[in-house]
DNA sequence: GGTGTATTTAACCGTCTCGTTAATTAACCG
DNA sequence: CGGTTAATTAACGAGACGGTTAAATACACC
């Protein structure tokens, strides 16, 4: 496993749960008890997608008596965003490719005329 | 390995050389050696590479003789940068607080003169 | 057909991941 | 103190990951 900060943060977003775990948190600070209602999933399991999380500086956690609130730490996130950033033009590009496909398509339709499809 | 698109496509990007490879596709498409060059890694091993990058929809391979070029498909990422998007708000709330901060300890020096540091 | 080049597949290995259950720590409460 | 609740640690197992070397495949060229 890559220690670099951006490798460490796609691998901990790459499970359904932790990133469920950081949707519920976006709503407020929870405990692991909370966090972990919604999945069939034992109590331990969690615990380790949350030390993951932490690890990764997704989560910061606190203390308060025998619980141990997590909350989201979304600095790691603009990381993520500025390096997907780079790549926008590649999507945009496909986009404006396929909008002229189809533009083309409709063009086409009209010059030959409206003909009605089977079925 | 979950099965979910956001799941492969985060895993494919954490790991610097697949990052690596991303960033070359995008200045154009390449062959498997030009690509392999950079790094001190065994073919095999960028094969496997690519394997992942492309089962996860990040490139896409052709034919041309006995090479297979490999050009960047931006789909997924416009995904990632979808998601991400969702906690924008975050890291820029966070940059708030940093800011308000800073304006405070600025706030304050002037409420107590500039005086010298010591070192 | 034989040789060279590009690339993948096969087999293997050590390490990490994601889950489990059982035991442990930590804090509160009567 | 003893019991309850919250959460983590320990130990384990199946399977994925990331690399290796050696062999196989695919095509071009003479």
């Amino acid at each position: 496993m890559p220690t670099d900060n951006l490798s460490t943060t796609f691998a901990a977003l790459a499970d359904p749960t932790r990133r469920a775990i950081l949707a519920r948190l976006a709503s407020g600070e929870t405990s692991v008890t909370e966090l972990a209602a919604p999945f069939e999933m034992s109590m331990p399991a969690i615990s380790k997608h949350l030390k993951v999380l932490e690890r990764a500086g997704l989560i910061a956690r606190s203390r308060d008596a025998q619980w141990r609130p997590c909350r989201l730490d979304a600095g790691r996130l603009k990381e993520v965003a500025d390096w997907v950033e780079h790549y926008r033009r590649f999507w945009e590009e496909s986009f404006d490719r396929l909008d002229a496909y189809l533009r083309e398509l409709k063009n086409k339709e009209k010059k030959h005329g409206l003909k009605p499809r089977k079925k």
